[in-house]
DNA sequence: GCTTTGACTCTCG
DNA sequence: TCGAGAGCCAAAG
């Protein structure tokens, strides 16, 4: 099985109104490939069977979310950290809001809604 | 097949 | 405590 099958199969697990990180996921697998959990939730092509939006960071920010804009600007490493909670981010957001979790200025409180893999 | 890029994370100043 | 830089692995060009 590919990673990226992997990926998608352990993120479909995530129960509704749960959320996990991108870190939490790659371990799950086996892997230390954060960025490339990113990239699979990117090209998802399971929407919405695999509810993407439910991997954020691990710090609690939502992250990214690939909805329409993608790739704007020049972003490297450190751009895209500026960059956090833009485009398809308040999308991302409300679908988690309206499973019941809470977002606080586009963070999630890890301790109630982080889901054990 | 090598180089670049990315919805990330960790470490150091 | 916070910002910048380096490192990580896969996918796409």
């Amino acid at each position: 099985m590919k990673f990226r099958e992997k990926i998608y199969k352990t993120a479909a697990k995530i129960p509704r109104g749960k959320v996990t990180t991108y870190k939490a996921l790659a371990h799950a697998i086996n892997s230390k490939a954060y960025r490339a959990v990113g990239t699979a939730m990117n090209k998802n092509p399971h929407w919405p069977k695999v509810s993407c939006h439910r991997v954020i960071n691990s710090d609690g920010r939502v992250g990214g979310f690939a909805e329409q804009f993608r790739g704007r600007e020049k972003s490297s490493k450190s751009v895209t950290r500026a960059k956090l909670g833009v485009s398809g981010v308040k999308k991302k957001i409300a679908l988690l809001r309206k499973e019941c979790v809470e977002v606080i200025n586009g963070k999630i409180d890890l301790k109630r809604f982080r889901y054990k893999l």
